[in-house]
DNA sequence: GAACAAAATGTAAGCGGTTACGTTTAGCCA
DNA sequence: TGGCTAAACGTAACCGCTTACATTTTGTTC
């Protein structure tokens, strides 16, 4: 099978379409990039050229040359579950209408990969980057203005922050729910949190619950939340903490949904009836919401929304080179039977 | 704020950091490529150099100049539900372990889709591709082969197919799942399908169902299966539409475990008891499986195992620039509380 | 200290595109 | 047909890095 035949297997440069076609690269590059600039007939030369090579121009070579990719970068802290899922395939169907193509890295939570990844999306040519929440060290910041990368945050909004951001007031969202359960006769507050190091979502949420009960004439520092990683083991293994401290909840408020179904597990497993026993409530309201017995009484996030505005915006941002408006999307709240009135 | 003064606002190159440090550009690249080569003075001046300017090299110059990335590209049909999360997150994990970065792209389950997130993910200059089963135009696999990048398939094992790959028999398993159920006592059997065009584990699932049949002395072709996508609404109005055919199946097996979470609401819609009136069954084993009530018969998949090995294998082909070699793994079934003997 | 080998560093040619600028061709009108 | 302008196309520099090869420095031995 040796045959000793000119190398066809290495990939077509668009050196081999201008000699197949008898034109220059320039004219090449010109077809796929300005049809409008060649003449039909030419035109249709090099096509044919490039569809018989089965050529496709190289993107670091493009790159370099024209210091645009088309590329978004989007770091999220995990795909393990949902909670980010429908957002970002918002956010990405609108890049993909607007010609643009999102490469997706995920950081485990960890600020160290997540720096990482920043980089390596940058040094990779992204037009501009979607990250999650405000946390993370400025020296971030400082690089992306440096590289001259937009950036845009979202689920969450904080003006007073280093970028622009289409997202939530997770604080006061929090507030709000945990204002209609005190109202609902709810006195003794539990909390289950994400981990709220380097992560604002949490630590506001955490915040937002407090301020209902100060606002409520709680006793915010009564508040004692148990800190577990997103997930629904961590949830369950959570709750049978909580109820294991011996303090008895009439509610347990939990950081997002994955949790508090976690935590309606750890009640089965307790065997403590929700919510006649103990009332339970979500964040986020994902599909795992109406899932679980009984559904989760939670805090719709629009997450489509907010995925498509961001697309809007960050590449608004890029074409425009304009600095980035921030948004106060509405979340609200979802009531079902995972919570019952005193 | 107009001064005049020298842009220091442009990314630092490698040619900045070679005149701060005072040595050559190729000095400078093998402290970062090779810092064996360089004494350690030297190395020190220009770690010392990089620092100050915040000099990261650009991916694109490197990668036009030395063929590699050390990135691994993957799309998987959707990031919408947890299908592919946790094989996807250990796949990254191991990749990360041995110096590769992941990018994904998700094709929402369509070809044209993924054919465009393959050429994109080429032309930026992956080591290597991880796809999600087999079916695909065979240009697809011509492209990749002319252009040299190693391709890996997953959640499929199909020695027979273009590709080689890390997975599990989608047909025997189901077969397995299905003769169980059989033997259970079972006999009027129904199927909620994935959509099974461009889809072969959804289609080898319905085979594997059909050859039990077969095995067990039913009739194959009298299973006549719903095809809807993979989510939890479809799955459950699937469940509706099949119970008002009037036919009442005493079990409906299910292509995955979101449609068999949609099953189940739909008999709760309808006030079914699961399993008294019908029996349910899933295939994958993800953590939905265990939230849902009553908690599902299903077919667990290794995810994380075959996220790893198929890591192990792509990187180990890039390297050892050698034919990949296929696995295939073990799915087992799990019995809970979905299915009830007869 | 001379001679030589090995180690450290520098020089410069690409990698595969884009694009400013120059040259050729085509189109139009007198 | 000649002359002028605009359109089409070609030439070549450049983007930021790696690396083969050339050169310089260092270290060793006698």
């Amino acid at each position: 099978m040796e045959k000793a035949m000119p190398d066809t297997t290495a990939a077509p440069t668009i050196d081999d379409v201008a000699r197949e076609a008898g034109v220059s690269t320039a004219t090449v590059s010109r077809v796929i990039n300005d049809p409008d600039l060649v003449t039909v007939k030419t035109r249709e030369r090099v096509q044919a050229a490039i569809e018989a090579l089965g050529y496709t121009p190289n993107f670091a070579a493009r790159f370099m040359a024209a210091k645009r990719t088309f590329t978004i970068g989007a770091i999220i802290p995990t795909m393990e579950n949902a909670i980010f899922a429908r957002g970002l395939q918002a956010f990405q169907e609108e890049l993909h209408r607007r010609g643009y193509t999102l490469l997706v890295s995920s950081s485990a939570y960890k600020s160290k990969v997540e720096e990482e990844q920043i980089r390596n999306l940058v040094a990779r040519g992204a037009d501009g980057l979607l990250l999650i929440g405000h946390d993370r060290d400025q020296a971030i910041y400082d690089y992306l203005d440096r590289q001259h990368v937009p950036v845009l945050v979202a689920w969450s909004y904080d003006t007073t922050a280093h970028a622009p951001c289409i997202g939530f007031d997770n604080r006061a969202a929090m507030q709000a729910l945990t204002e209609d359960v005190i109202k609902m006769g709810h006195r003794r507050l539990a909390m289950i949190s994400g981990v709220s190091e380097q992560n604002d979502r949490a630590r506001l949420r955490i915040a937002g619950v407090r301020d209902a009960m100060a606002a409520q004439g709680l006793d915010p520092a009564s508040l004692d939340p148990i800190e577990v990683p997103y997930n629904i083991a961590d949830g369950q293994a959570a709750f049978v903490e909580l109820i294991a401290r011996g303090t008895k909840p009439s509610i347990v408020l939990c950081g997002n949904d994955v949790l508090a179904a976690g935590a309606i597990r750890g009640a089965e497993q307790l065997n403590m009836n929700v919510p006649d026993d103990v009332s339970i409530t979500g964040f986020d309201d994902i599909e795992l919401a109406q899932v679980v017995r009984p559904e989760l009484t939670t805090m719709h996030v629009p997450h489509r929304a907010m995925g498509q505005m961001a697309a809007q915006e960050l590449v608004g941002m890029i074409e425009e080179k304009r600095k980035g408006v921030s948004q106060n999307l509405k979340a609200s709240i979802v009531r079902r039977a995972s919570v019952r009135a005193l």
